[in-house]
DNA sequence: GGTAATTAGGTTGTGTGCAATTGAATTGCT
DNA sequence: AGCAATTCAATTGCACACAACCTAATTACC
């Protein structure tokens, strides 16, 4: 009945697209975490990288390398080394060869990586309470992405 | 009762951190537009520049400036000058000056660029359904996006 | 035991994102 | 008219992402 191209337009607009609304999410979350990030003194990656390893020192992995590191924030060694070697300069964060592997880096905090942890919390109270949305409502976006994120996982 | 440290912990927790799995299935999109961008030639911000400007080409705006699409993808223009002018490059858009006003620099598309929206609708068919995800799951998420993006933007 | 295949991490190059600054043009105000 | 404030785009610098490639170390296989 409708010309065919309707529908095919519509499914071009920017507003319909569910990978614009993810993109364009994504960064405002970033920024909104910003001005926390900043009293840390890390980037948001930086910061979900210190989770990981904060994580860790509770129940450490057989292997922390940065390959595991790369498995759990899902980034390869191109984006993790450069990064590694600035939390290293930081003084948050020690890489070190290991003896039985020399093709591994095995990954800890130091002293001060450790105490940053404690920094985070009372930053982190009222974040995302801010945006106004409901506790369900973003437990449910959190739900939905992970089910979107492990079938796109499964893909190729 | 319980140790007020295990609920603050819980928070800290990767998986449990809605702004990770925004990040990581925002990043898994793109990959998976990552085939069909590379038949059409463009990176994915290039991508979402064009469908804004097709969009543009059917409905103009009043004023089609770099400011107005920095709007609409909600981008600078530290991020959107190199981006269109290799769109320049690649023949695609045009970038002028308005005479009216030598501040904006407005935006239009080179036949070739028109003649490009016609190869996205058959190559965009099968995307994201082949993550086995319900179109109803999918609106879904997208809707509740919406309100979170909504809310983000409002903050500051 | 020696060679091929695999693995882990690093490097390089391209393209974003975004803050901060600059510079030119315009507007507002007096 | 004259000058301050604003606006728009461009530029610069830093930090990702990610593909492509590289190297060294290890494992697998004969």
């Amino acid at each position: 009945m409708s010309q065919p191209s309707r529908a095919g337009e519509a499914a071009l607009l920017l507003d319909n697209q569910l990978c614009f609304k993810l993109y364009a999410a994504s960064r405002a979350v970033t920024r909104a975490y910003k001005p926390m990030l900043d009293q840390l003194g890390l980037t948001y990656p930086q910061y979900l990288a210190m989770l990981v390893l904060w994580e860790w020192k509770d129940t450490p992995p057989a292997q922390p390398t940065v390959k595991a590191l790369g498995e759990r924030l899902l980034l390869d060694s191109g984006t993790l080394t450069p990064l590694l070697k600035r939390l290293e300069q930081l003084g948050l964060v020690l890489r070190q060869r290991a003896s039985h592997d020399e093709r591994e880096v095995h990954l800890g905090l130091t002293t001060a990586g450790q105490a940053l942890r404690g920094q985070v919390l009372p930053l982190r109270a009222g974040l995302l309470c801010d945006s106004g949305a409901s506790l369900e409502e973003l437990e449910a976006l959190r739900e939905q992405l992970s089910g979107l994120l492990t079938r796109l996982m499964a893909l190729p």
